[in-house]
DNA sequence: TATCTGTTATATGTATTATATAACAGATAT
DNA sequence: ATATCTGTTATATAATACATATAACAGATA
């Protein structure tokens, strides 16, 4: 687990860390099944508080990304990880509808802007080994 | 100019205003030289506080996306819109880097994803008539 | 028994967001 | 000239979010 926050950030450290994990995930860093670090131990090697870990793993698991069991600890979702719901869609929608309109303005084209996300798409996935979907 | 801000959400009013704004260049809704409307009356309009709205046009004239003449009051950038510089890319970078890993988690495909951003951008500038660069 | 787990409770300090009221200097219109 | 409108600045206040700190609990583990 290689995981570096910037406690520069605008973005709140409990919000970078859950971008972090997820991903981890996206590129098989972290494989489904896998056990991630108990909240005292990932906060002390990021140097952050144990609340603010617990609070990242509260909405991963809230969203279905993690699992808690009683026995094994917190685990990156064995089964079907979330699908496309309505909420991130949502979320999609305005964030990219932000960042386009934004593109535009500034003179990047459509071809530049759609390049870019085919290009951090493919980022994304990179480590997975060709079965990303 | 009909802005619409949702007082539930978890973005600021302020970056609200910001996007919308934005937006409206986009799209053409606002060319440039465009006078905008006071604080005091963008303000009450949007049922919103004065230094509220003051922030927004603070920041896009910071940004470069506005001006503000003694005379003429706060107008569209009349010259050149601000490019793509390095801040804006990092910040792209960043945040297509966040919804790409997400959505590569939940099963979208690439070109299911490529395809949101290919027709946000489309939406983004569709009332400009063409001139989209 | 001692230790580790997630979880909950409580408290504190800081920063951000949004509001309110007031005032200033420059420009505009009557 | 007087009154009004402009962006801008100052000051204050309240609510919320963020991050930390300390403590405790119940379940699981060694």
């Amino acid at each position: 687990m290689f995981i570096e926050l910037d406690l520069q950030s605008e973005n709140p450290l409990y919000e970078q860390l859950i971008d972090r994990l997820i991903e981890g995930i996206a590129s098989g860093a972290l494989k489904p099944g896998d056990p991630l670090p108990s909240v005292r131990n990932l906060a002390e090697s990021l140097g952050i508080n144990l609340h603010t870990v617990n609070k990242s793993y509260t909405l991963l698991k809230q969203d279905g990304f993690l699992q808690v069991h009683r026995k094994r600890g917190v685990i990156v979702q064995p089964d079907a990880m979330p699908g496309v719901t309505a909420e991130f869609e949502a979320k999609l929608f305005r964030q990219l509808r932000s960042l386009a309109a934004e593109a535009a303005v500034r003179g990047m084209t459509e071809e530049a802007f759609v390049n870019q996300c085919r290009r951090l798409y493919g980022d994304a996935i990179r480590k997975r080994g060709g079965d990303g979907q």
